[in-house]
RNA sequence: GGAGGGGUGGGUGAGUGGUUAAUACCACCAGACUGUAAAUCUGGCGUCCGGAAGGGCUUCGCAGGUUCGAAUCCUGCCCCCUCCA
């Protein structure tokens, strides 16, 4: 492998690495590292936020190198028993193993299932003794973990830490010396956890990893980080039109840094894309198609990109009908009695209550065949047709059988 | 152990007996304009019935109570925060 990959590899979506030279140096032994990615059960999908380190994890075990990932049962069986926090809720060892199926189906979409361990953490801290933990803690003080981010304000804002908050990235930290990890992987706000490993790794006489830092992506909104609370993120596993349509709708100033941590097109054509935005020397809604189909491409496939694009030109741009809509038969046997076009909006799961289709209809949002029905008409005043919602709910009304 | 503050709709946060399904802002939904961008404008935003007018039901931590009427008053309980020890 060229220098120059080398450096890309290290240098597009890759917020920090501590300590690259260091980094560098295992890498130049020859010897297969093992590289640590853990994830919390709690939560199963992964959108484009995380992918950019699992695209690392990918490049580099493309370079022969080793993922171990590790599952975090044990913590998420125990959750956070202050309460303080709804993203850590205790799980049963039944949802735990579902969860995990779940997320490793999508994981194994970008990362290479022959080049992966995945490992559970309770395998190690199910055995562990109160004596352990003692042992654990008595490694670090108060004062160094006040030295991380959020604990320093909070402690300077008189807010609750929580004991077991503290606790937490111990054990984390204690995962890297049990799997004996070389890197460890995490977000910009990982950064302390996974120095704590580091630390923790030499104190017990092992060579210590090196952290690995990717970017926080920013979310659809443009404006906070990405996550399924906020709900702005583009889920990896989600159907090929709506990773398609979520990318349109991106602010143009998420474009460039979309490119630059998530595909792999050359460096020279990022600073074009920047150029043009910068300059408005082009349509950017051009540039967004690419980025879309781009991330099409990897999440689903080649063909699939082809499809979502001809379907969004097709269908938003054109305002035109998809082919392929559900369908609802007016002759169907339920019987339209006493029935209204929002019981039928309901029913087809075209809004999500009756207060919501009654809405969409006063404000003119439900057409059919193009022509707003601006009233609650009963449902036997409609025709065969197609009935739209908003720009992209579709529902072909039927009749006969 | 003591003192004080607080729990309101997805979020922040008004509201101290009726005009409050509950101000405002944010988020969100729909429409206009567009490039499913931004900005802007319009409408909406618990739920059910009704074509509509309108009417039910549920909601202000939980459970009771006072009252014609309670988010607002009383009692008990749960939870959170701060300060002092």
């Amino acid at each position: 492998m060229s220098q120059e990959h080398l450096d890309t590899l290290l240098r597009r979506g890759v917020a920090d690495i501590i300590v690259e030279s260091e980094f560098r140096k295992r890498l130049d032994e020859g010897k297969p590292l093992r590289l640590k990615m853990g994830f919390d059960p709690s939560s199963t999908d992964i959108h484009v936020g995380h992918a950019v380190g699992l695209r690392k994890l990918r490049q580099l075990q493309d370079l022969g190198h080793t993922v171990v990932l590790i599952v975090g049962d044990w913590t998420a069986q125990i959750g956070d028993p202050s309460g303080r926090s709804a993203t850590r809720p205790t799980l049963t060892h039944a949802q735990v193993v579902e969860n995990a199926e779940t997320y490793l189906d999508q994981f194994f979409k970008i990362v290479d299932r022959d080049r992966t361990e995945v490992r559970w953490q309770s395998d190690w801290f199910g055995p562990f003794t109160l004596a352990d933990v003692l042992k654990l803690t008595s490694q670090f003080t108060v004062a160094q973990f006040l030295q991380r981010d959020d604990f320093a304000k909070r402690f300077a804002d008189n807010q609750p830490i929580a004991i077991t908050e503290l606790l937490y990235p111990l054990l984390q930290a204690y995962d890297s010396v049990e799997i004996q990890s070389d890197v460890e992987f995490g977000g910009t706000d990982q950064m302390f956890n996974l120095l704590v490993g580091r630390d923790l790794q030499e104190k017990m006489g092992q060579r210590p990893q090196q952290c690995f830092l990717v970017p926080l992506l920013v979310g659809t909104d443009g404006v906070q980080k990405m996550s399924k609370s906020l709900n702005n993120y583009i889920g990896i596993d989600e159907p090929a039109n709506d990773i398609f349509g979520k990318t349109m709708s991106l602010p143009d100033s998420m474009i460039v840094s979309f490119f630059e941590n998530l595909t792999d097109i050359p460096d020279e054509d990022v600073a074009e894309i920047k150029h043009i935005i910068d300059a408005q020397a082009g349509n950017p809604m051009d540039i967004k198609k690419r980025l879309a189909s781009d991330l099409v491409t990897q999440f689903h496939s080649a063909e699939a990109a082809i499809e979502a694009q001809a379907f969004f030109e097709l269908t938003v741009q054109g305002r035109g009908i998809p082919e392929d809509i559900p369908t609802f038969n007016l002759s169907t046997a339920d019987g339209l009695e006493g029935k209204r076009l929002s019981d039928i909006l309901l029913e087809a799961n075209l809004a999500s209550s009756s207060g919501e289709a009654r809405r969409l209809i006063n404000q003119g949002a439900v057409r059919l065949d193009d022509q707003p029905i601006p009233e609650n008409v009963g449902a036997d005043t409609l025709t065969a047709g197609v009935l739209r919602v908003g720009r992209r709910r579709y529902l072909r009304l039927v009749s006969g059988d």
